[in-house]
Formats: structure tokens, sequence, C-alpha cells
DNA sequence: ACGGGCGATTGATGAGCGTCAAATTCATTG
DNA sequence: CAATGAATTTGACGCTCATCAATCGCCCGT
């Protein structure tokens, strides 16, 4: 009796395939227009709605009282947020465009009445496998490995979006994303570098191009050497 | 226009009061006794139940293919666990008991008969706010305050489940507290031993007294001085 | 009760990465 | 189009914490 075999996938840091979207996009709820730099909620407020991205770039950050604070997630069309606010009826943390977006607005008592309870819990089961994938990153990684993974990761969630796998645009900051996976900017900043001199890719500013995706892999998954 | 002030607390590292779970403890799902060591579920295994902790402790943990691995959660009576499995339909952790426990064994599907889906976005929710808790603390904090943070967090807990928060034994070893907070099991034992000669709180083997509360949350609070 | 083994403590050492600083490039606005 | 400020790059330095190693003590089972 051996049963399954065990899953020891390396941490996702996001599900590519958001799937079962369409219902939460559908006309049936309202939109909304975000420009870049606009916040659709912060932490405090009173908790109303979930939000089903439709097209764009977030970022969700939470702050600790002396200044510190940290970018938590990294959100992109076809997923779901705010779920963070059902359990104490207000959210937790603030979720901002980092580019013009648009947004479904689903009231949470509108989820029970249309019977889409089961996509909500998949979504937010979803969403506690993405946090255990960030919580092994910034527990056991290295900094190399890190931002591996990080490429890596926005390149899966690009592809299952119809998008280029190997060439993108980061739409955050070097201090953004050095908050999201635990470095400072300039370690990012090096980084990227070095991974440009070594082959991997190519960067100009925030355009990046994969070059050697099995090297980049190689990167994440060697401990040292 | 100022709008509701933003909440920037501490990460909380799991919610001191779980209350509303008594429905879940009910008679009308199937108990289970564990063992210490024993495992109610493993990573890769098909998702079926939610596990509704009645007494005990345990932690669930995450692995790598290349053997690093990480203690993601603990875990104490009065917590739902196995959200994680919704998705996939596949338990993306192990969960494994810390001391002889009892749990309640919930089907998923019966939840929905049972309307008690409220209760289970409530619990959700509140380890995705959790999680974030954990995130702050391994992506910006310093080894003093993830441990202060760590016991503190503990006491709230223990306080909460009707224990004394200022005495309580660890269940967990040493290696399990530093893979948890991001540390090596070297440097949790010397902070225990630094916290100790500062008079915060004593320590003989896994028995915790806390001495200075105001302490701790100073050690926790302070960036660096 | 006793022995074996795991967990914990403590020290020494150094690597990894944060911090500070300066120069450079890019983006946005008047 | 020029100018100002923000974002990025790169270097130098040092601190925090991981690693390696040895010892000690507790807990468990026989």
């Amino acid at each position: 009796m051996s049963g399954p075999a065990p899953v020891r996938g390396f941490p996702t840091l996001g599900i590519p395939h958001d799937h079962d979207m369409a219902a939460f996009t559908d006309a049936a709820f309202t939109r909304r227009r975000v420009k870049r730099g606009e916040c659709l909620y912060r932490a405090g407020e009173a908790f109303d709605s979930i939000y089903a991205l439709v097209s764009g770039f977030f970022k969700t950050s939470v702050g600790l009282e002396d200044g510190r604070g940290q970018v938590i997630g990294f959100h992109m069309g076809g997923e779901l947020v705010g779920m963070d606010g059902i359990g104490t009826e207000r959210y937790t943390a603030d979720l901002i465009a980092l580019e013009d977006s648009e947004v479904c607005i689903i009231p949470y008592w509108r989820l029970e009445e249309a019977g889409m309870q089961r996509e909500l819990h998949r979504a937010m089961s979803r969403e506690l496998v993405r946090d255990q994938g960030l919580m092994m990153l910034l527990g056991t990684m290295r900094a190399e490995e890190r931002l591996a993974a990080f490429l890596l990761n926005l390149s899966q969630r690009f592809v299952a979006r119809g998008f280029s796998p190997r060439e993108f645009h980061l739409r955050m900051t070097r201090e953004e994303i050095g908050s999201y996976i635990g470095l400072s900017l300039e370690t990012v900043s090096r980084l990227f570098s070095r991974f440009h001199d070594d082959g991997l890719i190519t960067v100009q500013q925030k355009h990046i191009r994969i070059l050697d995706v099995a090297g980049l892999a190689d990167v994440r998954a060697h401990a040292k050497d």
C-alpha cells in the first residue's frame, strides 16, 4: 500500500491556469476601469466585494506601522482578489493597479445567490497554495534562486494568457520585485546583470527576454554550485 | 474625505480567536484520534476531506524534490486545515501531529448540504491573512524580531484557548521553529539563550515562560537598536 | 535503572546579501 | 525640447546569520 506518489513540485508562486473565471467576468457584474497607480481598496477598509481582474496588472501590499511594508502578490487578468477581507469584514492589504486595468466588482453577498461558491473555494484554495510557494521561496531559497523562480513564474503566467513566455515587460520596479521576493532592490539589479552576463536573459530596463529557460530552471534547482 | 483609517497592525501569524468552530466539531462528523508523529494526509494524496482540529498540536510542511522543505504552519485545537486541497483535488502539504490529538473529519461535499460554506469562507480567509503575516515575517524581519513575533503569537493563541499566555510547552523542535520562521536551528537556540539572558523569558528545554511581554513586543517592533 | 540517541547549546568562521554612496539612464512635465 | 526627479546600475564595506564542529543533557525504550 503505497498510495499516490507525493507531489513534490517546485513552488509555483501562482497557478498559471485560472480557468472557470468566465463566470466571474460575466456581464452580470459591474465593471470598472482603474488607471495606473489607482487603488481599488486599502487595508482596513470595510470589505464588501471581491474583484475579478479582467485585464491589466496589480500588486497587493501590506504595511507595518513603522513604515516597513511588503509586496505580497502580483496579479493579472483572470485572477480573483480581495478574499482576505471575508474573515474580518475588512481588507487586510492594499490593491494597487500597476497599469491601466479593468475589473469586475462582485459583491460578496451575491456569490451565494449566484451559486458560485465552488469557484470561490477553488480560487481561495489556489491562493493558499500560491502563498505556500512564496513562503517556501522566502524561507529556503537563496537570492539567485528567488529571482529565477520569479521570472519563470511570470513567464508561465504570461503564456497561460496568450502572451509570449520568453519576452515580456515588467510592470513593477526593482524595489517592488525585491520586496516581493525578500531582497534589496540593489541585489535584484545585480542579479539581473549577472543573469544577463551568464547568457540566461537580456535586460533592458523593464523589458525582459528569456534566452535559456533550462538554465534559469537550473539556477532555481541547484542549491549551491 | 479621509476614509477609514488603514489598519496597520503587526502580522498575527494566526488569528487567536477561531469562533464558530462549534459547527465543525459537532457530533455530526466522525472523529478520529491521531498519535504523535502520525500523518493525517500527505502532499499529493487525493483530497476529500477538511479536518477540524479538536485538540492537540499539528504542523503542516511542504518539501522540495531536492530534500529541502519547510514547516509552513503550526495548528492547534479549534482550527481548520486541509483547504489547500480544494483547488487541485490534492493536498499540497503534509499534516503531522506533534502530540496525541483528536480531529473531526469533514467530507468536502457535506459542507454544502450542511450550509456551512460561510464558515469555510471565513476559515480560509483567516488562513490567507495568517499567510500574509508569515510572508511579512519572512520578508522583512530580522532574526530577533522573528522569534519574538513567534513567541507572542503562540502566547496569544494559547490564551485564546484558555491556557496560560505566559507559560507553555513548545510542541516542536528548534529545527521546526527555525524552518517555520526562516532561521537555522542554531540561530533559534542562540536567540532563546539571548532572550533568557536579557530577562525576557526563561527557557528550559521546551518549557517557556514569558517574563516581559512588553520587552518581547519591543524586540519585535524595533528594527535596529 | 541504565544506555543509546536525538535534540539542544555554544563557539569559531566566513559567505551572502544589506546598506551606503555615487554615477547613469530613463521618464515625465513644463 | 530641456529639465527635473525617479529608477537603475555598480562599487565598497560590513553585519547578520548560516555553516561546521564539538559537547552536553534530556528523553525514550529496553
